[in-house]
DNA sequence: ACTATTCTTGACTAATCGTTCCAGAAAGAG
DNA sequence: CTCTTTCTGGAACGATTAGTCAAGAATAGT
């Protein structure tokens, strides 16, 4: 047969994602998807198509790798509502690092989602997949008698998927922690 | 002296903010805006300035067109508790109109705001602008007797601001109108 | 070693990007 | 009318865009 390929497609594919996660879809060019990756531009087409299929791997591939973290924090044995606490104060701590890049499922939902359907529709498994996860923890923090008997848990998990996002999205604009940490008292507030 | 202009600037700004909604400004062309704003390239640039300037001064107009209207809903007389309702609604309702562009302050920051400082400055602007809107119309509600004595007001107006901007965010990749609805309701459960 | 396949490389499209230039048409002031 | 200024339209700018081509280097199986 033929020669192997001389670079590791997951890890190409891991620093595009960085790389649109940074800097959006249009204003991220094959150039700088090129220098980031670290391979050349015929690989780049050979392994991943074109600009538009890579994108929407590296938005595949976002959802496996900050999924699962969001899972397992969500998970790990222990106070849930320290757990999204701790959730919701990564985003404000997120504010404070030089890229504010924010959530590369938030920006694709602000940049792509409203015309691109395959976006979409990855978005709103994202969306889905963090609600469950919202509405698992819910479940076991009633459960185990550390939350109140809410109402409506699917409701509570969904109000709290959306005010993460806008969490993502306010930290982009403002560095006051005052004005964060205010939304998320008032948030988690809704458990109490 | 000379003719005039045979366009209004402010109808020419209107245009190109409205293109900017709907497609964001990496993905918006000159091409396209010459083309939507109804007016010549050169005197686009005559005008206007660069790409760039034109962008900041459309999200100015957005900011007070907009933002008017935001105000007079919270202000005008009658209950605040419908008044946010409404607007919240309104959000929902703009899922199932064709265009999904969501809000263009909501687009900048997601965009722009992490990278350009002119944007952030305008999009913290509109924040606090919206924030003390919620505000006023929070201590109003209170003063009228229709909600009850809020611990902390502030707090509670960004949190206000941070749902709603989440809200307009999760319609654009959700058509689900339950989904929204719930988060609605949960949001605005605080208030109660 | 030979051959088949595939990877790597850099030059190369054609189109589009934001922006500018220039010539001429239009219109107010004298 | 003339003069002066400004608006208009199209052509053009160089840079950059996404994507392709062709040729050589590398490595597998035989």
């Amino acid at each position: 047969m033929a020669r192997h390929k001389e670079f590791e497609r997951d890890e190409a594919l891991q620093k595009a994602m960085e790389v649109f996660w940074a800097r959006g879809y249009e204003a991220t060019s094959m150039q700088n998807l090129v220098e980031h990756m670290g391979i050349n531009r015929q690989s780049l087409y050979d392994t991943f198509g074109d600009k538009h299929s890579l994108y929407l791997e590296a938005l595949d591939r976002y959802q496996e790798v900050e999924s699962r973290r969001l899972f397992e924090l969500l998970e790990k044995p222990g106070s849930v509502k320290k757990a999204l606490r701790k959730l919701f104060t990564n985003v404000i701590e997120g504010a404070f690092e030089g890229q504010r890049r924010g959530c590369l499922m938030n920006n694709a939902m602000s940049e792509l989602a409203g015309r691109c359907k395959a976006t979409a529709e990855k978005t709103r498994h994202n969306m889905t997949a963090v609600e469950e996860a919202f509405h698992r923890a819910l479940l076991r923090g009633i459960k185990e008698g550390e939350l109140k008997d809410l109402r409506d848990p699917r409701a509570v998990a969904r109000f709290l998927y959306n005010s993460f996002q806008g969490l993502v999205l306010t930290a982009k604009a403002t560095q006051d922690r005052k004005t964060l940490e205010d939304v998320v008292k008032v948030t988690l507030s809704v458990l109490d």
